[in-house]
DNA sequence: AATACTGGTTACCAGTTGGTTACTACAAAA
DNA sequence: TTTTGTAGTAACCAACTGGTAACCAGTATT
């Protein structure tokens, strides 16, 4: 089953956003992809704790969302290989900058 | 109740940034109060629909994680104000870069 | 004939998120 | 005395998220 998107009844653009990328793990694929092309097998290992489960609707959820391309290719055992697209990659430095934001040390005396 | 953050026993930087931001409604409240202060009753209309206790909660949480100041007067009826830390602020311009991200139409004929 | 490999899918389930409604405290105003 | 206004809190609940374990298909290997 797919994943249930969050109301967004007047279209607000952050939340459209957060529908895409805000969840567990997509985040974390879009890191492990970068520029690289990695196969099924290859993402469960490397994203970690991941079900196939749920790495197999993130992904399909990703392909639909314009971020990232699944090649399958005609052989036995099945191959099938990921990689992100340009919209995908654009992410990367996005999600640098909240990786940067979140573990910076506010040193500030004033809370303001 | 709290929210229960999600798993992060290697304690990756991207999750943790996504535990703080990614759920339905801290990016809205972070736009809606940008430099602003505003009451908790203000908040919840110009939030939208959120209801009075997520709204609680979540500005709890966000007052947890440095996001946030809370500053509650001693008078009657009661008067508490919020208003973004400078770590708040911070993410301003972050959630703007999210939104022209998820806005961009792509106009490529390649898929990469 | 049974097993392995790969990329999934299915059924089932626990935990979390967020929503609704009613309720509280306190003081002032009607 | 009842109502008003503010900032929540408590009890309850439906929906969604993500996890586990078993299973499938097609071919090749043992």
């Amino acid at each position: 089953m797919r994943r249930k998107l969050i109301d967004n009844p007047n279209g607000c653009t952050i939340t459209h956003a957060m529908n895409i990328i805000g969840n567990k793990w997509t985040p974390i694929i879009i890191y492990v992809l970068g520029n690289k092309t990695y196969r099924f097998g290859e993402l469960a290992v490397r994203t970690g704790k991941i079900s196939r489960k749920v790495l197999a609707n993130q992904l399909k959820e990703m392909e639909e969302c314009g971020i990232l391309i699944r090649r399958s290719y005609d052989e036995t055992p099945k191959k099938v290989e990921y990689r992100l697209t340009q919209k995908g990659k654009e992410l990367l430095p996005i999600l640098d900058l909240i990786c940067s934001w979140s573990e910076e040390i506010s040193l500030q005396a004033t809370p303001d």
